[in-house]
DNA sequence: ATTGGTGCAAAGGATTTGCAGTCTA
DNA sequence: TAGACTGCAAATCCTTTGCACCAAT
């Protein structure tokens, strides 16, 4: 994680703009997860971005680290990303788009949207509707 | 749960041979399990199935049972789907076919293969090849 | 002052693991 | 009998919660 990204919260107006357009408070530690989770597309686990905000001297707690990633993917700031039993992943990359899963490095990495065509016309029950379709091409080490 | 999925295991060779033909050790406990998540295509968890089991008055401890689904899932007599966050379903039925998810009910449907079409070539990484594609459908109440 | 947010530690729930006893082949 | 399998409980790991303290309106 480039230095950069550790930089302090209050150099960064736009930040607090994005919270507040999304209706959530601006606190220290919520500028500061923003700081790292919003400067590109990334795909990161509450335990791995723990350990980014070590690395950056800041220090949130794990309680509030996880309360953070849940509220913002609860007003649309993060995606979650359901590919590894064992964890979540928040993709700050919010339009539409899918997956590739690598399990062995537990890494998860977008697919072109010029990729992959989907069409999907389900009966879907009645009193629901479709909230999201999820695709997640799983990889394995290959055969060579 | 029907009655008849309770039935003694004894009375059913196909199982045995079932077990057998996927290279794994043929165990009272182990034909239970498949008496149940074979009579049809399921989508259960280990909890539910536990629950099952109980229903039937059949008793396989809560480890064995996680270990079992494993197992099977390892030898392909079962397929995980990773859906939620909370826990891990497993498909009795392990041919290509993808889902749809309620998250209220905690429940999986099948998705019919005619209702679904799906073209995907994203860029493998070197040395990785696809294991799988799982497309999850997810729903929510609708706003009627 | 009141409300919301944070930290810490404890609680929770799903899954796994260690080990002694039991069953299969 | 040797190796595999099971049960039970304890241990783990991820995530949530309870509660006292701090910050902003």
């Amino acid at each position: 994680m480039s230095q950069a990204l550790c930089m302090p919260v209050k150099s960064r107006p736009e930040l607090q703009e994005l919270l507040q357009r999304h209706g959530v408070g601006v606190t220290a530690q919520r500028l500061t997860i923003a700081g790292l989770l919003f400067a590109g597309p990334r795909h990161v686990s509450a335990e791995q971005l723990l350990v980014e905000l070590r690395h950056c001297g800041q220090h949130v707690s794990k309680a509030t680290v996880y309360n953070t990633l849940g509220l913002f993917s609860k007003v649309g700031l993060l995606r979650e990303v359901i590919a590894d039993p064992d964890r979540v992943f928040y993709d700050s990359n919010t339009s539409t788009h899918q997956h590739l899963y690598d399990p062995v490095s537990a890494t998860l990495t977008d697919i072109q949207s010029a990729d992959i065509d989907i069409r999907v016309l389900p009966q879907i029950p009645a009193g629901m509707e479709i909230e999201a379709i999820d695709i997640v091409v799983r990889l394995r080490p290959g055969d060579s």
